[in-house]
DNA sequence: GCTTGAATCTACAGTAGCTAGAGGATGTAA
DNA sequence: TTACATCCTCTAGCTACTGTAGATTCAAGC
């Protein structure tokens, strides 16, 4: 029987974080020794791995949730598991599109900064002026 | 004189957004009607095209709230915000290491998926299993 | 001048995914 | 038994917004 805070370590996740998961659902209630602490075996152990593994992942937590469900009917077909880390896949993929014409515009920046003045700094004319930007108006998003 | 929701089209932003920013100080408190509806100027579109850039590049709002400071006083030296876009840039590309790890890890869950039962599925197993990971303990941050 | 309808106002609640702190109870080793 | 690490619940905070409710204001058309 494992205390919270032996299973956040084993885990890398805080204690705070494992009784959020709880909370929300995503771990089940473990027993309680007499005095209401928590005391978790290896079932619990295995699901929390996988959370944890899956949110390193990328899956946000009502996919994880999803992964988890799938996981517990083995008689289910895979095909949606699939789709939910194809889905994961094409989310990193524009993540990475993203970033990369980010890193351009940026690196531009950054060298062309002459080191004088703020009034002649590139780093802020850039920011300034939109105009030669290769990023879109919306979707900020990080 | 503009009104808040020409500012927003002009820009891109939600109103509440631009309402939002005023109230944590990023934006001033612009002229109001006699009725106490906001009214804009040059200046004022000026610096929230150069908030919406800088977003749009991944800066934080606290970077911003510098960068504004620093480009409100011209004869400061341009150093500190060429530091802030450098500091930008190393998370670009830290960001983008990452990201390509994860790619790597969810297409080879994705090639992998048999396309049968979960309980032979690939992508779940993965999931489970943490040893041959590619990614670190801690740190999930977006 | 009056009406209508879109836009604005304030204030507050909610989002994701945690994280931190207060103030008190419990478990365990010496 | 005592010390002290760990645990408990509860609440609030973080980033950067977004959404809603209910009331008010503005501008155009008649």
């Amino acid at each position: 029987m494992l205390t919270i805070g032996t299973l956040a370590k084993k885990t890398g996740t805080k204690v705070q974080t494992i009784r959020y998961y709880e909370q929300i659902g995503l771990m089940p209630e473990p027993g309680r020794t007499e005095g209401g602490q928590r005391r978790y075996g290896d079932a619990e152990l295995d699901r929390l791995s996988f959370i944890r593994h899956s949110r390193q992942l990328g899956f946000s937590l009502d996919a994880i949730r999803e992964l988890l469900d799938l996981s517990d009917h083995p008689e289910k077909s895979c095909d949606e598991a699939d789709a939910i880390a194809r889905r994961q896949l094409r989310q990193v993929e524009q993540r990475m599109a993203r970033l990369k014409a980010l890193r351009t515009e940026l690196k531009r920046m950054v060298h062309e900064c002459s080191g004088g003045r703020t009034a002649d700094c590139r780093v802020l004319e850039v920011l300034r002026d939109h105009s030669e930007c290769l990023t879109e108006h919306d979707d900020i998003g990080a």
